[in-house]
DNA sequence: ACCTGAACACCGTTCAAGT
DNA sequence: ACCTGAACACCGTTCAAGT
């Protein structure tokens, strides 16, 4: 059980300001990732440094800042798991997989960030690093950034999903989750007879499968461009 | 300017409930449409329907129970839109274009629904739709249904995200929109070269070719696998 | 049988007041 | 300069009371 954090009571003025917004960073963080997406209030975060609630409010304009600056530093954190290599679809592996795998971890944060731009430094050299990479393929500027949006977008928006699902009460999740043996295994086969045919299938693919899926055909899919390119620049397929 | 919708005040037992489920899903259909998820409440469905908030629980459980209905209500109508063909590569993309184009009018709804199972009637038609399409191209079970949860979770995530970000208030709605020009379009060329190569198109790209992109990279990767198995059934790249 | 309205336990945020 | 605490305008939901 977490005990706010007290400060000594015989802090002076020497001591510098009672809160920080890195304090705060490192509060949100944990206590995000620890109790989940309704543990992420402005009330909470004073109760778990011990200050009173409004205090937040001398650190950042409001909670949108707040929640931009953990997602950048969610980014940060998956800039460290990379491992650029010689291969840019390995490379373009190693980003989408890492970012995956962090976003996971704070489905609290994910599921508000993902469809934001965080303008922080973390977010500059991860877009740096993933359209530097895309454009070794030798793909055209606009193909380049149409493909880099296309493996951002579709790395956040799943991982977006997969944390949203997560961040669902118990019981209502529990309810989705079972709804594919529960509901989409008793369908009568003569009105849904493909379902039927695939139903043990359905209930066994794993979200991590259908991500990396998803990764694989859009890096195919920059291949097959790049080949064309090769193979003689004015084919437009 | 829209009238809550008084109830004459003669009535009398005759003319039944003074609601119904039925009225409350049409009510937040297109509260939700006109003016956004912050309408999305039940308090403002009861002023919308001129009865008392806490009318709505005799008729929905909670309100997550009337986000399903309505989630199911948007696959329905989703459903009406879509043209089968004979090629299931053109059917695939009559499904995802009609999801996507529904969902983006209901941001609201799809920003809540796009990670979870509504288990209504549409739902389940739709799922059947989808599998028996992608059956057509000749995989395994297992693959057919890995595709099928690649196409769905792509469409409804990519959908989610751009729903999200409709759902901004606008002034962070314009700040998002204004970064890839503002702070993408002027970083330090010395240190992010390959952003300020690509800052034209990187501001140019649009929402929907990057879904296109994305749909056709895993419409491809289906007729590949197809390809392969035509050419043997053993050959498992 | 159905609707009402007070109440509960929450939110983010503002602002005057304290030290 | 920084923190406090009352207050405002909201949420979803419960429950006893009305008709």
């Amino acid at each position: 059980m977490p005990t706010p954090r007290i400060r000594p009571s015989g802090r002076g003025r020497t001591d510098g300001p009672a809160l920080s917004a890195a304090a705060i960073l490192d509060a949100a963080l944990e206590v995000a990732e620890r109790e989940g997406p309704g543990a992420l209030t402005v009330r909470r975060l004073g109760l778990e440094l011990g200050v009173d609630p409004t205090a937040f409010y001398r650190h950042f304009r409001d909670k949108d800042e707040l929640v931009l600056a953990l997602g950048d530093r969610i980014i940060a954190m998956t800039l460290e798991k990379i491992e650029p290599v010689d291969d840019w679809r390995a490379t373009l592996r190693s980003i989408a997989g890492a970012a995956y795998a962090m976003n996971r971890r704070y489905p609290a944060i994910a599921s508000v960030t993902f469809a934001r731009v965080t303008g922080g430094v973390a977010e500059r050299e991860i877009v740096e690093m993933l359209l530097s990479t895309i454009a070794r393929a030798g793909l055209p500027p606009a193909e380049t950034v149409l493909y880099y949006r296309a493996i951002a977008d579709a790395t956040l928006s799943l991982t977006g999903q997969a944390a949203a699902f997560e961040n669902l009460e118990p019981s209502l999740r529990a309810k989705d989750e079972a709804a594919w043996s529960q509901i989409y295994g008793a369908l009568p086969e003569a009105d849904y007879p493909a379902i039927r045919a695939h139903a043990r299938e359905l209930a066994e693919v794993r979200e991590t499968q259908v991500f990396d899926a998803v990764i694989t055909a859009v890096i195919d899919a920059i291949d097959a461009r790049a080949a064309a390119y090769r193979a003689g620049g004015d084919e437009h397929d």
